[in-house]
RNA sequence: GGCCCCUUCGUCUAGCGGUUAGGACACCACGCUUUCAAUGUGGUAACAGGGGUUCGACUCCCCUAGGGGCUACCA
């Protein structure tokens, strides 16, 4: 085996204002493969096209990356011995590349316009053929480029593509594939703005990085040829490619923003855990070839690898991704969820915000609209109830509202299977007796089952009495169990409650309820 | 259109010449159960098609079909 040099890869997006999910796998693949050998993981940004210039569209990519765990070692707003590791600020280098590669006769200047090569492009697709620059400015005499020059007429340099060779690209995950220089167009490499293409870019930059291994998904591969060709114009060793498997909408086509979230921040606005999210990543496209299915980084870096990783694309299914983020809320410690529950109380309103800059976590919550104060052990509480059902942390405003605020409901809803409304109205007026003769301090779970449960047995169904008695308290189609709603609410509330059920079950029936509670 | 890549249950996939084609998600049924969730048990469900090679093909080769990507002074 050849000496092994140090492994550097790098995560190189350009900057669209949003960390895509697909970036994200690539970059997770990126950061194992560096990790798990020693190696350095490096972010560069690929802000080449002035026309898609976003402001502050780094720092999607900085939170992403660091939310999802994957820290790399030198980046632009990290640092590191390689800067700047963002590309609009290189343009000298790229300048100065591009100009020996027209000294050395492996690019020339090219002074068309965009309106000439459009023109070009449609004369030869009507003619059937494929669109190709037809070299028109590899035929200018040296003086009339050196006139043009001097005008300052506007220009690009092209790469002189050779004729009739074939190319070899040895991709890590494809193997063997080859292309014939025929089919390659003479790629632009600096544009008239004077900034260099991602063909350009990404040769010098990965280049004098100093990486290793190329991982970018496969979108890149049929350009993969021409930047061999550039390492060779370069006199330069080429990395190892990998080109991934692509991410798919699930119908089939790359994934993008139109279809659906594609944006990292989205799912983090969704409450998606990084834990779950990065196992779900991890498989997509990757697998151990053994059953297990869950894996935490520690796990990947010590399994993962590139000879494992699969040529087909995967559809980005999110059932799974929510089976994995159940799975994973599931094993957080209630302390901690808890926590990470807090901003998204806060965001439905169940909770006021406290400012961001308090570093000291508040002791009391209170509750908009309402004198009411609560303390974080309450909200534990409730988390603890919601904890198995959650499938993503937002839920959590919806689930659990009418632990906060008196909810309106459908007096229907407190009708179990086909009882008449006077049993359920006697039913909850029995309650009511048993939960009034409680005192507030043995207000608990244990304890109103052991009341209330001899009473609900009494009957043919038990749902009869506990149905009503959660729906009650609830106002919900589906809720955690009325005793444990119960402990939380505390006495007053719960009678409260119910009272307000009873109430709603003496009004007389409007018309439209009865008619759909139907009587097929 | 041209070039390239890909193809096992609906989805993610195991399989690397001989398997009752395995697992997970989803779905369905049953159990538990006041609802939902969780959980337990069981189930439905796949080798795109056609040729070869071979004693034997999901597995190797070829063709076809289907899907995808690229074909910009975008990445």
């Amino acid at each position: 085996m050849a000496l092994a040099l140090p492994i550097r890869t790098r995560f190189a997006p350009s900057p669209t204002g949003y960390l895509h999910i697909g970036g994200l796998r690539t970059a997770l693949y990126s950061y194992l493969l560096a990790k798990q050998n020693n190696g350095q993981f490096i972010l560069r940004l690929e802000d080449t096209d002035l026309k898609r210039q976003v402001e502050d569209a780094a720092e999607a990519i900085y939170s992403g990356l660091k939310w999802a765990g994957l820290n790399y070692d030198e980046g632009p707003d990290v640092g590191g011995s390689f800067e700047p590791y963002i590309q609009s600020q290189r343009l000298e280098i790229y300048r100065e590349r591009a100009d020996k590669l027209v000294k050395n006769g492996n690019a020339y200047y090219c002074f068309c316009d965009e309106t000439t090569l459009e023109q070009m492009r449609q004369e030869q697709i009507a003619k059937k053929q494929a669109p190709k620059y037809d070299r028109r400015c590899l035929k200018l005499s040296k003086d009339e480029i050196q006139t043009r020059l001097k005008n300052n007429e506007p220009h690009t340099i092209r790469m002189k593509i050779p004729d009739n060779r074939v190319i070899e690209v040895n991709d890590l995950v494809r193997g063997k594939v080859t292309y014939n220089t025929n089919e390659l167009d003479d790629q632009v490499l600096l544009k008239s703005d004077g900034y260099p293409t991602y063909h350009l870019a990404v040769v010098v930059d990965d280049h004098l990085m100093e990486i290793s291994h190329v991982t970018r998904t496969e979108e890149w591969l049929p350009s993969t040829p021409k930047h061999i060709l550039l390492y060779e114009y370069f006199g330069w060793t080429p990395p190892q490619w990998a080109h991934l498997p692509l991410l798919l909408n699930p119908d089939k086509s790359k994934m993008s923003k139109r279809k659906g979230d594609v944006a990292v921040e989205d799912y983090i606005k969704k409450g998606y855990l990084p834990e779950a999210m990065i196992n779900f990543l991890a498989f997509l496209g990757w697998n151990p070839g053994s059953e297990k299915e869950i894996y935490s980084m520690e796990e990947l870096l010590k399994d993962f690898s590139l000879e494992k990783v699969h040529k087909a694309g995967a559809i980005f299914n999110i059932e799974k991704l929510n089976w994995y983020n159940q799975y994973y809320i599931k094993q957080v410690p209630l302390e901690e969820l808890a926590k990470l529950c807090i901003p998204y109380m806060q965001g439905s309103g169940l909770i006021e915000k406290f400012p961001i800059s308090n570093f000291q976590f508040p002791n009391k919550f209170q509750i908009p609209n309402s004198k009411k104060e609560v303390d974080f052990d309450w909200l534990k509480k409730i988390v603890a109830l919601e904890q198995e059902r959650m499938k993503y942390l937002s839920e959590i405003g919806e689930s659990t509202k009418f632990f906060f605020h008196t909810t309106e409901y459908d007096k229907n809803l407190l009708i179990w299977k086909d009882s008449p409304e006077e049993e359920i109205k006697n039913v909850l007026q029995k309650l009511l007796e048993i939960l009034e003769k409680i005192s507030q301090d043995s207000f608990t779970k244990e304890k109103l089952q052991e009341l209330i449960m001899p009473e609900a047995e009494k009957f043919e169904n038990r749902g009869l009495m506990l149905w009503p008695f959660r729906a009650a308290l609830s106002g919900q189609k589906a809720s955690p169990g009325p005793f444990e709603i119960a402990e939380i609410l505390g006495k007053e509330e719960t009678i409260e409650k119910v009272k307000k059920a009873i109430e709603k079950l003496q009004i007389s029936p409007n018309p439209s309820s009865y008619q759909v509670r139907g009587r097929l």
